[in-house]
DNA sequence: CTAAATGCAAAAGATTTGCTGGCGT
DNA sequence: ACGCCAGCAAATCTTTTGCATTTAG
């Protein structure tokens, strides 16, 4: 992985800072720093350094809403293979709120998962080959 | 709540399907059944269904993805008030990926989890009001 | 009857892509 | 030199909004 210019300022923007940044914040920021760089460009190298795990991307799922008419509360698996969202009763998950407001201090009053990994169907067939 | 044709037709969409639906999937099979339905109309009757807790939507956090350099695995607190995202480390959240896999059968690799409710902050000034 | 909902088209916002030229190794 | 990367602008995709008209209760 080559290490432009603006690759470099893209990255020291996110490890500098502890927020969470958007990339149009990103670009901002990378403009005072470098007078010539393009909204293009940090999409571009936000895509690849999240691609090679150097930075993370909260909000990953996809680009587009997804509408559900299960309103019983419950978390959801990703699967990697065939990419389909299967629901996840929130009975078959413990509950870790009180645990992690004891921890963090903070008050939680939900909390919202996305597991992923291979469902049933893909990991019978990957048995197979 | 009013409930005119187009918006029952969404609703019974989203029932009948066990799937998560894009906005875009309920609009086309919406024009199957009414030759005249607008993507607006899906999308307004798509937000106040949501809003009455009619219907769920996955992926609330916003319609931007948010960047950050902290590649340490980790989970999020969402503040309910101040909005801001805070980052919860994984050894505050007991690991129930294990348990999960048990009880659902499928296999699970990872656990992204959002937590919403108020952080430290904005609960200490709740308290003063 | 009247507030709320619709359709249409345009706007807005986020992200991607095509192309041409430049830069890193 | 070669191929990856940049800039720019246009394109794409998702979602929202303004406005005039229709409709549910």
């Amino acid at each position: 992985m080559r290490f432009s210019k603006q690759r470099q300022i893209v990255l020291d923007i996110l490890l500098e800072s502890n927020d969470h940044l958007t990339a149009d914040q990103i670009f901002q920021r990378a403009q005072e720093k470098d007078t010539n760089i393009s909204v293009a460009t940090v999409y571009r190298n936000l895509n690849q350094l999240e691609g090679r795990g150097l930075i993370n991307k909260v909000n990953r799922l996809s680009t587009v809403s997804l509408y559900d008419g299960n309103i019983e509360p419950h978390d959801h698996l990703h699967c990697r293979k065939c990419l389909r969202l299967y629901d996840i009763p929130k009975k078959e998950v413990p509950n870790i709120i009180d645990q992690v407001a004891f921890n963090t201090g903070h008050t939680i009053e939900q909390a919202e998962i996305i597991f992923s990994g291979l469902c049933q169907t893909c990991k019978a067939e990957e048995m197979k080959s």
